[in-house]
RNA sequence: GGUCCUGUGGCCGAGUGGCUAGGCAGAGCUCUGCAAAAGCUCCUACAGCGGUUCGAAUCCGCUCGGGACCUCCA
């Protein structure tokens, strides 16, 4: 049995993971912030660590998987005017900030279950820990790495620098940050361009707003993590996960709120997805290039040439390592879910499949091959996750399912052992650690009988050589989406478009 | 401007210095009443130029592309 080893963003490199408490992993995954609807790109880190949960799960650790919902508005700069971003979308939409919140947060919830995503064990919420967030900020003011100005809190990054490695994890130096050329508005308050907000006094329009002891206002970008992880979590925890572009400042800061608090490195292993893009750019807001979950799974955008499936996305996300740059395509989509859809009927054949022995039919080459195969889904599971090898590793025994499906292979070219292997190793990888689930509305049991009774018709017809009726029916079930397949020996399969 | 990543066949994408990943598309064949599916076979690429090495897609240098972060961001 091979070791998991992750890669880990602060040390850049890969490491054999070893939880604190064995048997125990804590993890926690920067979340969405509910301000607006999901996109494509957001799909990536959740459904990317839902594998990760999946398997730590499958090596046998009990996982505590805390992932946030940000429902606090984080502050935005524009201009001059410091805005809430929830709080300005909610005067735009007519809505209370919490109705908004509300609704982007059961939409969020919605689309993770399209995906199949398996909920956190603790989503804790923002405004359900200001008290926390407070208590946290205190105590950094106590240490003395948190200055109050007009009723805001910063955090005074140069006093940390000179005592800790500020930077460590996104590879900034200090002097270069502060030596950045760039102009930002807004930074009067502070006393140095790189230090960060950790609460901000809320203007008087400002409708989410807090009683602290520095005036109303409102928590900083990066403080509910700290407080949230630890409250949940410990002092220190095994992983935290999240975007890439969130390695600066985000979680650069994170770790200093935490270490100042709670006097040691808040996470073991940093483990960063990479982003989505598309034509080679990232997805974001900013470039106006987003393509929204909904949308997606509608087909309903300029971009899309059809609708696509959760499970396609998902398979598409598990066919790329997840710290590669992924790039979207509507002929990158439909690639995968011609694959998709050739791997899960494999799999469906395999398991409805039943082995019988036969003498003299084993195949040594075969014996040899399927067994090692299968190893390596783990080997390479635990190479930092190398989900797209294990896939390949599958598409390489599809065809010896297909021909045992057939029969021109017999079941008895593999033992019986190996036969179980195989059919409990699909089953296991393909919906409990990747999962994936059926793509077909099939699963209907009158739609089942249904379809029999118009089998057994066309199988008639066939044996009497009237192909009008056969090719009627096959091509009428067409026009309705329904693909009806003649297999060998005579039987026939259909699947639902 | 600073820091970092990256450039693989028609497309998407794995790739640990030596043993042609895989998917999609394409071509041929087999099976088949036809169709679809499936099976078999073919298509063998690593931006460019140098260097290290017996051997480099993989290491080093330079050049040219692309991108991310430095500002809300998955």
């Amino acid at each position: 049995m091979s070791q998991l080893k992750v890669y880990n963003s602060l040390t850049r490199q890969k490491e054999i993971f070893k939880p604190i408490t064995s048997g125990h992993v804590g993890m926690y995954v920067c979340g969405p912030t509910v301000s607006g609807e999901s996109h494509l790109g957001h799909a990536r880190p959740y459904i990317t660590f839902d594998v990760v949960y999946r398997y730590l799960t499958y090596l046998g650790n009990k996982v505590r998987y805390v992932r946030n919902i940000t429902d606090a508005g984080h502050f935005e700069e524009e201009g001059r005017e410091a805005v809430d971003k929830i709080a300005t979308k909610a005067v735009l939409e007519k809505l209370e900030p919490m109705e908004l919140v509300q609704k982007y947060t059961n939409l969020f919830h919605w689309a993770m279950a399209q995906f199949n995503t398996i909920s956190p064990s603790i989503e804790p919420t923002a405004t359900g820990h200001i008290v926390e967030q407070v208590e946290m900020i205190k105590q950094i003011i106590e240490a003395g790495f948190g200055y109050e100005v007009n009723g805001s809190v910063y955090f005074d990054v140069k006093k940390y620098a000179a005592s800790h490695d500020y930077g460590k994890l996104s590879g900034r130096v200090i002097d270069d940050l502060l030596e950045t050329t760039r102009e930002l508005e807004g930074q009067e308050e502070k006393r140095d361009r790189a230090d960060f907000a950790l609460w901000k006094a809320a203007a008087p329009e400002h409708i989410m707003r807090w009683q602290s002891p520095w005036g109303v206002g409102y928590p900083g970008w990066h403080i509910e993590c700290s407080a949230m992880a630890t409250k949940y979590l410990g002092a220190q925890f095994d992983i935290h996960g999240g975007g890439m572009d969130l390695l600066f400042p985000h979680h650069e800061s994170e770790i200093a709120q935490s270490t100042i608090c709670n006097h040691t490195a808040p996470v073991r292993y940093w483990i960063h997805n990479n982003m989505i893009t598309i034509n080679g750019r990232k997805m974001g807001k900013s470039y106006n290039n987003v393509i929204k979950l909904t949308e997606l799974f509608s087909g309903n955008h300029p971009i899309l040439e059809k609708a696509y499936h959760p499970m396609t996305i998902r398979f598409f996300i598990l066919q790329t390592h997840y710290r590669s740059t992924l790039d979207f395509s509507n002929e990158a989509l439909q690639a995968s879910e011609k694959g998709l859809k050739r791997l899960w009927e494999a799999h469906e054949k395999l398991q409805a499949m039943h082995y019988e022995p036969q003498e003299g039919t084993t195949d040594p080459e075969l014996e040899s091959r399927i067994p090692k195969l299968v190893a390596e889904f783990n080997e390479f599971m635990d190479d930092d996750f190398s989900t797209a090898k294990v896939m390949a590793n599958m598409f390489e025994i599809v065809p010896v399912i297909n021909s045992m499906k057939d029969k021109t292979i017999p079941v008895s070219a593999i033992s019986k052992q190996t036969f179980e292997l195989l059919q409990g190793s699909f089953k296991t990888w393909l919906e409990d650690i990747f999962g994936l689930k059926s793509v077909s509305e099939a699963d209907n049991a009158r739609l089942q009988g249904v379809m029999q009774l118009l089998i057994d018709i066309r199988k008639e017809a066939k044996g009497k050589k009237d192909f009008v009726t056969s090719d009627k029916i096959r091509n009428q079930l067409a026009q309705l989406g329904i693909t009806l397949k003649d297999e060998k020996g005579g039987d026939m399969s259909w699947s639902v478009e």
